[in-house]
DNA sequence: TGATATGTTATCTT
DNA sequence: CAAGATAACATATC
Protein backbone atom coordinates (compact mmCIF):
# COMPACT_ATOMS: atom_id res chain seq x y z
CA UNK A 1 0.00 0.00 0.00
CA UNK A 2 1.18 3.17 -0.36
CA UNK A 3 3.59 4.35 2.33
CA UNK A 4 6.45 6.72 2.15
CA UNK A 5 8.50 5.18 -0.70
CA UNK A 6 5.42 4.49 -3.04
CA UNK A 7 4.50 8.08 -2.73
CA UNK A 8 8.42 9.37 -3.43
CA UNK A 9 7.93 6.80 -6.59
CA UNK A 10 5.01 8.48 -7.84
CA UNK A 11 6.71 12.09 -7.36
CA UNK A 12 9.06 10.85 -9.13
CA UNK A 13 7.32 10.28 -12.11
CA UNK A 14 5.05 12.85 -11.90
CA UNK A 15 8.44 15.13 -11.69
CA UNK A 16 9.42 13.99 -15.17
CA UNK A 17 5.78 13.73 -16.49
CA UNK A 18 3.87 16.44 -15.87
CA UNK A 19 6.25 19.24 -14.59
CA UNK A 20 6.04 22.48 -16.62
CA UNK A 21 2.39 21.34 -18.13
CA UNK A 22 -0.19 23.65 -18.15
CA UNK A 23 -3.92 22.59 -16.73
CA UNK A 24 -6.49 23.53 -18.97
CA UNK A 25 -9.03 21.90 -18.03
CA UNK A 26 -10.48 19.41 -15.02
CA UNK A 27 -12.99 16.99 -15.10
CA UNK A 28 -15.07 15.41 -12.09
CA UNK A 29 -16.46 12.03 -13.26
CA UNK A 30 -17.64 11.31 -9.86
CA UNK A 31 -19.03 13.97 -7.43
CA UNK A 32 -17.82 12.47 -4.16
CA UNK A 33 -14.67 13.93 -5.45
CA UNK A 34 -16.05 17.62 -6.63
CA UNK A 35 -13.09 20.18 -5.98
CA UNK A 36 -13.61 23.24 -4.28
CA UNK A 37 -11.93 26.61 -6.26
CA UNK A 38 -11.35 24.35 -9.13
CA UNK A 39 -12.11 27.06 -11.66
CA UNK A 40 -8.84 28.90 -9.52
CA UNK A 41 -6.21 26.83 -11.32
CA UNK A 42 -7.60 26.04 -14.75
CA UNK A 43 -4.45 27.53 -17.50
CA UNK A 44 -2.07 27.54 -14.60
CA UNK A 45 0.99 25.76 -14.91
CA UNK A 46 2.61 23.07 -12.82
CA UNK A 47 5.40 24.18 -11.56
CA UNK A 48 6.80 22.20 -8.86
CA UNK A 49 5.99 18.33 -6.79
CA UNK A 50 6.56 17.77 -3.41
CA UNK A 51 5.53 14.45 -0.84
CA UNK A 52 4.88 15.40 2.72
CA UNK A 53 4.61 11.86 4.40
CA UNK A 54 2.06 10.08 2.04
CA UNK A 55 0.50 13.36 0.66
CA UNK A 56 1.50 14.84 -2.74
CA UNK A 57 1.82 18.14 -3.15
CA UNK A 58 1.74 19.26 -6.74
CA UNK A 59 2.70 23.14 -6.67
CA UNK A 60 1.19 25.46 -9.24
CA UNK A 61 2.22 29.23 -10.53
CA UNK A 62 -0.67 31.24 -9.37
CA UNK A 63 0.06 30.54 -5.27
CA UNK A 64 -2.31 26.87 -4.91
CA UNK A 65 -1.18 23.31 -4.75
CA UNK A 66 -3.31 20.40 -5.63
CA UNK A 67 -3.03 18.00 -2.50
CA UNK A 68 -3.43 13.78 -2.69
CA UNK A 69 -4.04 11.34 -0.45
CA UNK A 70 -4.25 8.40 -2.77
CA UNK A 71 -4.83 6.76 0.89
CA UNK A 72 -4.70 2.54 -0.39
CA UNK A 73 -6.22 2.22 -3.98
CA UNK A 74 -5.96 5.68 -4.87
CA UNK A 75 -3.67 5.49 -8.44
CA UNK A 76 -2.30 8.67 -10.65
CA UNK A 77 -1.75 7.81 -14.22
CA UNK A 78 -0.37 9.92 -16.70
CA UNK A 79 -0.67 9.16 -20.41
CA UNK A 80 0.28 12.47 -23.32
CA UNK A 81 3.11 13.62 -25.40
CA UNK A 82 5.95 12.71 -22.60
CA UNK A 83 4.27 8.80 -22.65
CA UNK A 84 2.61 7.59 -25.39
CA UNK A 85 3.17 4.12 -25.55
CA UNK A 86 1.49 2.95 -22.26
CA UNK A 87 0.69 -0.87 -21.51
CA UNK A 88 -1.36 -0.31 -18.08
CA UNK A 89 -0.80 -3.31 -15.44
CA UNK A 90 -4.11 -4.79 -14.39
CA UNK A 91 -4.16 -3.11 -11.04
CA UNK A 92 -5.53 -0.16 -12.94
CA UNK A 93 -8.76 -1.91 -12.87
CA UNK A 94 -11.42 -0.65 -14.93
CA UNK A 95 -8.29 1.43 -17.07
CA UNK A 96 -8.34 5.27 -17.46
CA UNK A 97 -11.76 6.80 -18.15
CA UNK A 98 -13.20 3.56 -16.19
CA UNK A 99 -16.36 3.02 -13.42
CA UNK A 100 -13.01 4.05 -11.03
CA UNK A 101 -11.64 7.03 -12.69
CA UNK A 102 -12.92 10.33 -10.65
CA UNK A 103 -10.95 13.14 -11.58
CA UNK A 104 -9.07 13.79 -14.68
CA UNK A 105 -6.94 17.03 -15.14
CA UNK A 106 -6.68 17.56 -18.95
CA UNK A 107 -3.14 19.39 -19.72
CA UNK A 108 -2.17 21.14 -22.72
CA UNK A 109 0.16 17.79 -23.33
CA UNK A 110 -1.55 14.91 -21.95
CA UNK A 111 -3.90 13.75 -18.64
CA UNK A 112 -3.76 12.90 -15.12
CA UNK A 113 -5.62 10.38 -14.30
CA UNK A 114 -7.42 10.05 -10.41
CA UNK A 115 -8.51 6.08 -9.94
CA UNK A 116 -9.55 5.15 -7.33
CA UNK A 117 -11.31 1.99 -6.63
CA UNK A 118 -12.20 2.34 -2.72
CA UNK A 119 -12.90 5.87 -3.16
CA UNK A 120 -10.72 6.53 0.21
CA UNK A 121 -8.13 9.01 -0.69
CA UNK A 122 -9.00 12.57 -1.39
CA UNK A 123 -7.78 15.46 -4.06
CA UNK A 124 -8.02 19.25 -2.85
CA UNK A 125 -7.07 22.42 -3.57
CA UNK A 126 -5.13 24.29 -0.76
CA UNK A 127 -3.22 27.54 -1.02
CA UNK A 128 0.48 26.65 -1.15
CA UNK A 129 1.24 29.19 1.69
CA UNK A 130 -1.18 27.39 3.99
CA UNK A 131 1.39 24.10 3.21
CA UNK A 132 3.97 25.42 4.88
CA UNK A 133 2.55 26.07 8.40
CA UNK A 134 0.97 22.64 7.95
CA UNK A 135 2.55 20.54 11.09
CA UNK A 136 4.06 17.03 9.14
CA UNK A 137 5.78 14.64 11.09
CA UNK A 138 9.56 14.47 10.83
CA UNK A 139 10.47 12.21 7.68
CA UNK A 140 12.55 9.05 8.28
CA UNK A 141 15.15 9.63 5.61
CA UNK A 142 15.25 13.47 6.32
CA UNK A 143 14.47 15.13 9.35
CA UNK A 144 14.05 12.27 11.73
CA UNK A 145 16.82 12.48 14.23
CA UNK A 146 17.79 9.67 16.54
CA UNK A 147 17.01 11.65 19.69
CA UNK A 148 13.63 12.06 18.27
CA UNK A 149 12.58 8.95 17.98
CA UNK A 150 14.62 7.71 21.58
CA UNK A 151 12.49 10.20 23.49
CA UNK A 152 9.14 9.05 21.80
CA UNK A 153 9.95 5.46 22.21
CA UNK A 154 10.79 6.33 25.56
CA UNK A 155 7.45 8.38 26.15
CA UNK A 156 4.73 5.62 24.95
CA UNK A 157 2.87 3.15 26.15
CA UNK A 158 1.57 1.41 22.81
CA UNK A 159 2.66 -1.19 20.91
CA UNK A 160 6.09 -0.71 18.86
CA UNK A 161 4.61 -1.53 15.57
CA UNK A 162 1.38 0.73 16.09
CA UNK A 163 3.46 3.85 17.50
CA UNK A 164 6.04 3.23 14.18
CA UNK A 165 2.88 3.92 11.82
CA UNK A 166 1.34 6.60 13.87
CA UNK A 167 1.32 9.71 11.14
CA UNK A 168 1.67 12.10 13.84
CA UNK A 169 4.96 11.11 15.33
CA UNK A 170 6.71 9.88 11.85
CA UNK A 171 5.85 10.94 8.91
CA UNK A 172 5.00 7.65 5.79
CA UNK A 173 5.71 4.38 7.57
CA UNK A 174 2.44 1.95 6.93
CA UNK A 175 2.22 -1.66 7.48
CA UNK A 176 4.52 -2.65 5.28
CA UNK A 177 7.53 -1.28 6.08
CA UNK A 178 6.62 -1.25 9.54
CA UNK A 179 6.93 -5.26 9.98
CA UNK A 180 9.49 -5.22 7.94
CA UNK A 181 11.91 -2.61 9.87
CA UNK A 182 10.76 -4.36 13.01
CA UNK A 183 12.30 -8.32 11.63
CA UNK A 184 15.02 -6.66 10.59
CA UNK A 185 16.06 -4.88 14.14
CA UNK A 186 14.86 -8.29 15.41
CA UNK A 187 11.86 -6.90 18.03
CA UNK A 188 8.72 -8.47 18.69
CA UNK A 189 6.01 -5.96 16.90
CA UNK A 190 3.98 -5.98 20.39
CA UNK A 191 6.73 -5.06 22.37
CA UNK A 192 5.63 -1.94 24.26
CA UNK A 193 7.32 1.18 23.05
CA UNK A 194 9.17 2.00 26.05
CA UNK A 195 11.03 -1.12 26.79
CA UNK A 196 12.43 -1.53 23.84
CA UNK A 197 16.08 -0.88 25.04
CA UNK A 198 18.37 1.76 23.57
CA UNK A 199 20.49 -0.29 21.67
CA UNK A 200 17.21 -1.68 20.07
CA UNK A 201 15.96 1.44 19.69
CA UNK A 202 19.49 2.26 17.44
CA UNK A 203 18.87 -0.82 15.70
CA UNK A 204 15.31 0.06 14.51
CA UNK A 205 16.25 3.46 13.75
CA UNK A 206 18.64 2.12 11.12
CA UNK A 207 16.03 -0.55 10.37
CA UNK A 208 13.27 1.51 9.29
CA UNK A 209 16.09 3.31 6.62
CA UNK A 210 17.16 0.54 5.47
CA UNK A 211 13.50 -1.20 4.56
CA UNK A 212 12.57 2.66 3.52
CA UNK A 213 15.34 2.90 0.93
CA UNK A 214 14.70 -1.36 -0.72
CA UNK A 215 11.11 0.20 -1.00
CA UNK A 216 12.67 3.15 -2.77
CA UNK A 217 15.22 1.05 -4.99
CA UNK A 218 12.54 -1.58 -6.01
CA UNK A 219 10.12 1.54 -7.22
CA UNK A 220 7.42 0.50 -3.95
CA UNK A 221 5.33 -2.58 -3.02
CA UNK A 222 2.00 -3.43 -5.59
CA UNK A 223 1.02 -6.41 -3.51
CA UNK A 224 -2.34 -4.71 -3.98
CA UNK A 225 -3.79 -1.70 -6.06
CA UNK A 226 -0.21 0.47 -6.50
CA UNK A 227 0.99 1.35 -9.60
CA UNK A 228 3.12 4.32 -10.81
CA UNK A 229 1.86 7.25 -12.79
CA UNK A 230 3.57 4.98 -16.24
CA UNK A 231 0.95 2.26 -15.45
CA UNK A 232 3.88 0.26 -14.22
CA UNK A 233 4.06 -2.36 -10.77
CA UNK A 234 6.60 -1.49 -8.17
CA UNK A 235 8.80 -4.49 -7.50
CA UNK A 236 9.14 -4.10 -3.60
CA UNK A 237 6.26 -7.11 -2.95
CA UNK A 238 8.71 -9.41 -4.21
CA UNK A 239 11.68 -8.65 -1.69
CA UNK A 240 9.71 -8.21 1.61
CA UNK A 241 11.68 -9.49 4.39
CA UNK A 242 8.81 -11.16 6.47
CA UNK A 243 5.48 -9.04 5.54
CA UNK A 244 3.21 -11.53 3.63
CA UNK A 245 5.48 -14.10 4.90
CA UNK A 246 3.13 -16.10 6.95
CA UNK A 247 4.13 -20.29 6.67
CA UNK A 248 7.78 -19.75 4.79
CA UNK A 249 10.74 -19.84 6.91
CA UNK A 250 12.07 -17.12 8.67
CA UNK A 251 15.09 -16.11 5.96
CA UNK A 252 17.33 -15.30 9.30
CA UNK A 253 17.52 -18.25 11.47
CA UNK A 254 15.64 -20.98 9.00
CA UNK A 255 14.44 -22.30 11.42
CA UNK A 256 10.93 -20.70 12.29
CA UNK A 257 8.13 -20.66 10.20
CA UNK A 258 6.65 -16.72 10.19
CA UNK A 259 3.20 -16.33 12.00
CA UNK A 260 0.68 -13.88 11.24
CA UNK A 261 -1.40 -12.16 13.68
CA UNK A 262 -3.56 -8.80 14.49
CA UNK A 263 -1.93 -5.96 15.83
CA UNK A 264 -4.21 -2.50 15.64
CA UNK A 265 -6.44 -4.68 13.33
CA UNK A 266 -3.61 -4.95 10.93
CA UNK A 267 -1.77 -7.71 9.38
CA UNK A 268 1.25 -8.41 11.85
CA UNK A 269 4.14 -10.77 10.47
CA UNK A 270 7.11 -11.82 13.04
CA UNK A 271 10.06 -14.58 13.67
CA UNK A 272 9.20 -15.55 17.05
CA UNK A 273 12.92 -16.87 17.61
CA UNK A 274 13.80 -13.69 16.05
CA UNK A 275 12.11 -10.76 17.42
CA UNK A 276 12.69 -10.70 20.96
C1' DT B 1 -19.99 -16.51 -0.11
C1' DG B 2 -17.96 -14.06 3.31
C1' DA B 3 -13.44 -13.03 4.94
C1' DT B 4 -9.59 -10.15 3.64
C1' DA B 5 -6.57 -6.24 2.26
C1' DT B 6 -5.05 -1.11 4.86
C1' DG B 7 -4.56 4.77 5.84
C1' DT B 8 -6.79 7.82 8.45
C1' DT B 9 -9.97 9.75 11.70
C1' DA B 10 -14.04 10.25 14.59
C1' DT B 11 -15.48 8.47 18.59
C1' DC B 12 -15.38 5.52 22.48
C1' DT B 13 -12.75 3.76 26.57
C1' DT B 14 -9.31 3.58 30.04
C1' DC C 1 -7.48 15.20 30.76
C1' DA C 2 -4.77 12.66 27.82
C1' DA C 3 -3.52 8.61 25.79
C1' DG C 4 -4.83 4.56 23.80
C1' DA C 5 -8.05 1.46 21.41
C1' DT C 6 -11.44 0.63 17.95
C1' DA C 7 -14.87 0.99 14.29
C1' DA C 8 -15.92 2.89 10.00
C1' DC C 9 -15.11 4.00 5.24
C1' DA C 10 -15.92 0.93 -0.16
C1' DT C 11 -15.09 -2.70 -3.12
C1' DA C 12 -12.42 -6.21 -5.91
C1' DT C 13 -10.70 -10.58 -5.07
C1' DC C 14 -10.50 -15.54 -4.13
Amino acid sequence: MPELPEVETIKLQLEKYIKGSKIVDIEILNPKYEILNKSEIINSKITNIRRFAKQLSIDLDNKYSILIHVKMTGQLIYIGDKLKANNLSKKVIGGINGKHTHVVFQLDDGALYYNDVRQFGWVKIVKSEELIVNNFAPEPLKDLTLEYFTNLLSKSRRNIKVLLMDQSKIGGIGNIYANDALWLAKIRPQRIANSVQIDEQKALYKAIHTVLKAGLKYGGASEFAFVTPDGKEGEYQNHTLVYGHTGQLCSNCKKQKIEKFFLGSRGTYWCKLCQI
